[in-house]
RNA sequence: GGCCCGGUGGUCAAGCGGUUAAGACACCGCCCUUUCACGGCGGUAACACGGGUUCGAGUCCCGUCCGGGUCACCA
């Protein structure tokens, strides 16, 4: 078979050899130890929360290493693409604040020397490649149909065939002489590019997985499609020219990859390319509320699966960053800790450190890590996170909360910037209820009692603080002036005293403020009251105490 | 089914042949406290199972079981 007459009537258009992108693409020359990773999606839909885990894999392992991470756009599969879909990956990464070094920046905008970064956009490449792979008598048209390609499939079945697949005696085109081609070509036959598979069934590969070790697989035999009959590349064949080309040093992608491991590296080697090295990271998983088993999170079922979820949700991009990175690595949580204040890229990230196990999307303990998040941030901006978040997702709240930002600042200021600040807020979704009894359109008055105060009580303690407050009071003073009315109504200042003497007592000074707290905020549980009386002002304060009597029965 | 990955408390996880098997979240108790939080102290709770190797195994080997992935002209 004379290879290069097949290449030339495969790819009579293809005048471009291999060397030529080798000197446009060259080695990036970065220091030694420098990581190239890049992140390469399909734009299919929205952006997965597995995206961003991989992504951050990607960004943080470059970051740490001085080398450069890159997005690249996987768009191969016409069929399975969405309209926006590039759209949804880039504002997903905007909102959180994950930037790659180079690549897909936009819709039709990038940045970088080794682009393009959208693979239909490089189908010359392929082209170029798989010209030369076929002069090397390495890949071989293929004209089965898939009415055949599924009829080979079940005989495979049927007749229990441990390994399945377009290979040996099932691959029928492997042989097909120059003569063949040229009359299938002039039918018009329909044709995909094959690898011309040397592996052997009996022989292994081993390779380094950087997060799970040694790796071992037989070889692969399949002769794998390079290119669809449309002369788009598949994914393997792709991932083999790009990250080439791209001059990627490390391939991070999810576990379902490992299988065809020796799929790439025959493609790799076929093409005279040094492999890259493989990390393959562990799926993020939930349990199913109906089985009680562990599981992939599923766009399709799964709410929490896209990104904007936790977007409307209100969790701050901080919190599901720095949660995610709780999963990646188990030693973030202690960094954290030891540097509070520090920006996330500062993170000695560490690929050997992950887990190579599944881990569950816990909602829990990113609530958790986002309340602690949000209790360090200053109260402008949590006010202009509010704000932000409000604008989109509630914008009735938005208009009352912004109407005065002095004094909602102030609001969100309670018990905060002091080194003990409070954690009450976990998402800028709960603000609205956490502070409705600032905002009169929200306020909901209810002065239901504790059991162990009577209306009469409270009415008394009500009736004798509307005379006796007084906002000039510094705190002290404020509170003393509480304990003070405590003695004449039947209560005690001194808690240990009431618990040493229950009997002797209606209550003790926290039951008096408890109801100074319902009929000011009609809640039970509030921040500093003090601060709130500060923000109230007198009227509205005077009014609530007011409204109070008369409604504590 | 073949091949592969994984399996330490409810969850995330340290661990690298010798530990009272860390820590965080959650949960419970106590303390602090005008409420609730915060904070402090303490507690419940784990090496999937069975064989080896070894003086000694969560750590190494083999098998079993369980969970997951993959076997496309999808990525």
């Amino acid at each position: 078979m004379d290879n290069k007459k097949l290449a030339q009537l495969l790819f009579p258009h293809i005048d471009k050899t291999p060397d030529y992108y080798e000197e446009l693409y060259p080695e990036r020359g970065l220091a030694e130890g420098a990581r190239v990773t890049r992140f390469a999606p399909s734009p299919t839909g929205y952006l997965h929360i597995g995206g961003l885990f991989g992504a951050l894999v990607d960004v943080l392992t470059a970051q740490s290493t001085g080398g450069v991470s890159y997005l690249r756009i996987e768009d191969t599969d016409k069929k399975r693409e969405i309209d926006d879909g590039v759209s949804a990956i880039i504002n997903g990464f905007d909102y959180f604040g994950v930037e790659f070094t180079e690549g897909v920046t936009g819709f039709g905008t990038e940045k970088g020397a080794y682009g393009p970064y959208t693979q239909s956009q490089r189908a010359e490449i392929y082209q170029t490649i798989a010209k030369s792979l076929v002069e090397k008598g390495l890949a071989y048209p293929c004209f089965c149909t898939a009415e055949e390609i599924s009829q080979i499939r079940e005989q495979q079945e049927n007749g229990g065939a441990l390994i399945r697949g377009y290979f040996g005696k099932w691959a029928k085109c492997r042989e097909l002489t120059l003569e063949d081609i040229e009359k299938n070509l002039a039918e018009g036959k329909q044709w995909v590019l094959r690898l011309r598979s040397g592996g052997s069934e009996d022989k292994k590969i081993i390779f380094d997985d950087v997060i799970r070790g040694k790796i071992e697989m037989p070889e692969n035999i399949i002769d794998e499609v390079l290119l669809k009959s449309d002369g788009i590349p598949t994914y393997h064949f792709a991932h083999a020219c790009d990250d080439h080309f791209m001059r990627t040093t490390h391939v991070i992608r999810g576990e379902e990859w490992i299988s065809s491991v020796p799929k790439h590296i025959e493609l790799f080697k076929a093409c005279g390319y040094k492999v890259p090295k493989y990390a393959h990271t562990p799926q993020v998983l939930k349990t199913d509320e109906e089985t009680g088993d562990k599981r992939k999170l599923s766009k399709r079922k799964d709410p929490e699966a896209a990104v904007g979820y936790f977007v409307e949700g209100g969790f701050p991009k901080e919190s599901v960053l720095e949660y995610l990175l709780t999963l990646i690595n188990s030693n973030f949580e202690d960094w954290r800790r030891a540097n509070p204040k520090e920006d996330i890229s500062k993170f000695p990230f560490n690929l050997k450190k992950m887990s190579s196990s599944g881990c569950l999307f816990d909602l829990v303990k990113l609530n958790d890590v986002s309340k602690n998040v949000i209790s360090v941030m200053s109260a402008e901006e949590v006010y202009e996170n509010i704000a932000a978040w409000a604008k989109v997702y509630d914008p009735e709240f938005y208009d009352i909360f912004t109407a005065d930002p002095e004094f909602s600042t102030a609001v969100m200021n309670i018990d905060r910037e002091n080194p003990k600040p409070r954690k009450d807020i976990a998402r800028w979704s709960e603000v609205k209820d956490y502070v409705a009894y600032f905002f009169k359109p929200f306020y909901q008055p209810d002065y239901t009692l504790p059991e162990n105060i009577s209306a009469a009580d409270a009415k008394a303690i009500a009736e004798k603080y509307l005379t006796e407050f007084d906002l000039a009071d510094d705190k002290d003073q404020w509170f003393a002036r509480i304990k003070d009315m405590c003695e004449p109504l039947g209560f005690t200042p001194n808690v240990k005293e009431y618990k040493k003497n229950p009997d002797a007592f209606k209550g003790h000074v926290g039951d008096v403020s408890t109801v100074i707290r319902i009929a000011l905020t009609s809640r039970r549980n509030t921040p500093d009251l003090y601060s709130i009386m500060q923000l109230l002002g007198e009227d509205e304060i005077k009014a609530r105490l007011a409204e109070a009597i008369e409604s504590f029965r």
